[in-house]
DNA sequence: CAGTGGTCTAGACCACTGG
DNA sequence: CAGTGGTCTAGACCACTGC
């Protein structure tokens, strides 16, 4: 649909580099490229769940049409969403929003990977919740989350196990307000990734995550919890979440047992 | 321009897709994107030593003529490229091959950093050469670096400090071909950063690295090195690390202290 | 100023998917 | 078969660099 008919502006947008056959002021104030400004339309539309995760976004022609711009600038917009991950493109099919719930993309965040056999996991085998509670966000959960001390956090701490072998012991936070109603029955009767479910039953989509390692001794309870002794040394992983907007909606704190798996990653 | 005059083909490669306006078989066998067998071309020059580190490729007008194909394509063939590291864009002056001599990429593959400063580190500072001799690759060396067994490899050892403390102990193995020469004198006297001496003596560019992390106790050796308890746990970080052709050139096993500093990973 | 990479367009055709 | 993303082209103009 025509975005509109504005003068002097050679698409629905305002602020582009004025390129085109239209003549228009040439101070270019804080020149941003067009395909940047369909990108960001593009995930507003996203975060704003006018598209579902895993169903198709409008067609490449239509987003062209209704932004005003060709093919190759939509084209571009979604090039870069699509390598940020926040959209899967399927040649013939469509393009369609990324999402924590399907096989392939079930345990994207998770690195732990078994020591032998140099498949992918499929995932944890078992999973375990310990507890889930509601409580008071500590200075440094609120820092991790942009909260402010005290406010309402979810607490949940849970232990998954491959073969039968404990193997990851997991404490994570998440902000009160977009998880209320989270409870350990919802989560132990949900038979996928924690993400998946932060999906389909709050809305909230994970977007990208950071990880800080280190070693560490587990302590009684933490030993107790993953039946090992006191001279195994694990893998301290605290992990923040971000939703679109680099909004931080999860902080987690693993411990993970490094004899049989360890932590794949790459250096590009 | 018309692309060239040749029957049927519309480049001055083979095997294209068959674009343009030139009739030709039908088979398509092993369809692949024109611009895919650019990147090759491009990365055949850049592994040969046709272009050298930091030296400009020649411009996308030019490769587009040489390579009788459209500026658009070349620019999708280095798109790639960038992506991947190998080489780096500068508007209005070029693009040039990447490379670890400088201050930006030094430290590229490091991902150790100090716990407090959310600075980016700039680099350990102070790095001791503890050994540096030939040996003879065990079995897992051999495996790692594509080798034989007993194979001759150049085996190093290191202590890197940050602020006077030592807090990484490194070994690693070279294959001994690629790097007949290197003594310990040569890796105490070069002022810079380990892969970037391997490309400026050795003409080997190190292109990506894949780790595995886990958490160990040092022995009484590694104690003694990093001045550390017995009960300090360490990241264990094993490093291959690969040039052009994902051909392994390195085997690097790390061991960080992780009382002040964390490995830091982004998941995307 | 010329030369480089960066953006944008318009149109053509190819490869793939599903009805 | 129509519709989608994927490739390729040709040409225009913009932003940036250095002489």
């Amino acid at each position: 649909m025509p975005a509109n008919t504005l003068p002097s502006n050679d698409s629905a947008l305002g602020a582009t580099a004025d390129q085109g056959m239209v003549p228009g002021p040439a101070v270019t104030p804080a020149f941003s490229p067009l395909y940047q400004q369909i990108k960001a339309l593009i995930l507003q539309s996203l975060q704003s769940g006018e598209w579902k995760p895993s169903t198709a976004i409008p067609s490449e022609q239509e987003l062209a049409g209704r932004y005003r711009v060709s093919q190759g600038t939509v084209r571009k917009a979604i090039d870069e969403l699509a390598a940020e991950n926040l959209v899967v493109r399927r040649q013939g099919k469509g393009t369609f929003v990324a999402t924590h719930a399907e096989r392939h993309t079930q345990y994207r965040f998770l690195r732990l990977v078994p020591e032998g056999g140099e498949q992918a996991h499929e995932g944890p085998a078992e999973r375990r919740i310990i507890d889930c509670k509601r409580t008071r966000a500590t200075a440094d959960v609120a820092r991790a989350l942009s909260l402010r001390a005290g406010d309402a956090v979810l607490q949940v701490r849970r232990v998954l196990s491959f073969a039968g072998t404990p193997t990851i012991l997991e404490d994570l936070w998440l902000p009160g307000g977009p998880f209320k109603g989270l409870t350990a029955e919802r989560l132990n009767s949900y038979n996928g990734a924690m993400y998946a479910l932060f999906e389909t039953e709050f809305g909230v989509r994970m977007v990208r995550a950071e990880e800080k390692i280190k070693a560490v001794l587990p302590d009684a309870e933490q030993r107790g919890l993953l039946q090992t002794g006191a001279q195994t040394p694990l893998l301290s992983v605290e992990r923040t979440a971000f939703t679109y907007n680099d909004l931080p909606m999860e902080l987690r704190r693993g411990l993970y047992l490094t004899d049989t798996h360890y932590y794949r990653n790459a250096l590009n």
